[in-house]
DNA sequence: ACATTAAGTGATT
DNA sequence: AATCACTTAATGT
């Protein structure tokens, strides 16, 4: 599909014409490949990403480089982070690594704010993303602090499911314990409860997702 | 055939 | 649930 179709698959019923044609104008587009990194931690960010193909995931990181894992963003979503550091000029808090390979819209910083004066579908829509964001966020505060570890790692892979829309997922047990903050034989030893339930069938760098 | 990396397991905290 | 120490299995060179 080309730039322009999936821009009007994801967006086309939320924007005008002339505000697509806006975004067609100013923005521009970004393909990266799976584990490309598009933010880093502390980086300046100079363009609002829209997603318009494939899948991003959202990190946080502790003073040792070691991640957790916040949401996933789909087609249609946009960065919360993007859109106050595009205000506040304050730097990234959080990580961007292409879980699929993907394209982005990039929007300048600029028009972020321009458009929200100009289209109100606009100013919805960056507020509508931006409550989404914020629920997710309680959400994985949620899991953190309520889940155990075995709920945490079912609905990590329902997630994942989710947004690759494949019923395999290619993982290592050791990258599922630093997305979840864990250590690797506590997920080998959930995950091979889980196949024993019948739930899933474990590969060598891969999980097949049976009964979720 | 050998080295490397992923996953399995018992024991300990 | 985390860590250690070790084993077994799969894969790359």
């Amino acid at each position: 599909m080309t730039d322009n179709e999936l821009l009007n698959e994801t967006y086309g019923y939320l924007f005008s014409p002339e505000l697509l044609n806006e975004i067609l104008k100013c923005g521009t587009i970004r393909s990266v490949k799976i584990g490309d990194v598009l933010i880093e931690i502390g980086n300046n960010i100079e363009f609002m990403p829209l997603l318009i193909d494939g899948a991003i995931k959202v990190l946080r990181e502790d003073e040792n480089g070691d991640d957790l894992l916040l949401y996933f963003l789909e087609k249609g979503d946009t960065c919360a982070m993007s859109m106050t550091c595009c205000m506040g000029k304050t730097k990234s808090a959080i990580r961007a690594e292409a879980e699929r390979d993907s394209r982005i819209v990039m929007i300048p910083v600029t028009k972020m704010s321009e458009w929200i004066s100009d289209y109100q579908e606009w100013k919805a829509f960056v507020f509508d993303s931006y409550s989404n964001r914020l629920n997710e966020m309680i959400i994985s505060i949620d899991s953190l602090a309520f889940m155990n570890m075995d709920e945490r790692i079912h609905k990590y892979l329902k997630d994942k499911v989710t947004v690759n829309k494949e019923l395999e997922i290619f993982v290592t047990h050791q990258e599922i314990a630093n997305d979840l903050h864990t250590s690797r034989v506590v997920v080998s030893r959930i995950l091979k409860r889980l196949e024993k339930e019948k739930r899933i069938v474990m590969y060598r760098n891969k999980i097949a997702l049976k009964d979720f």
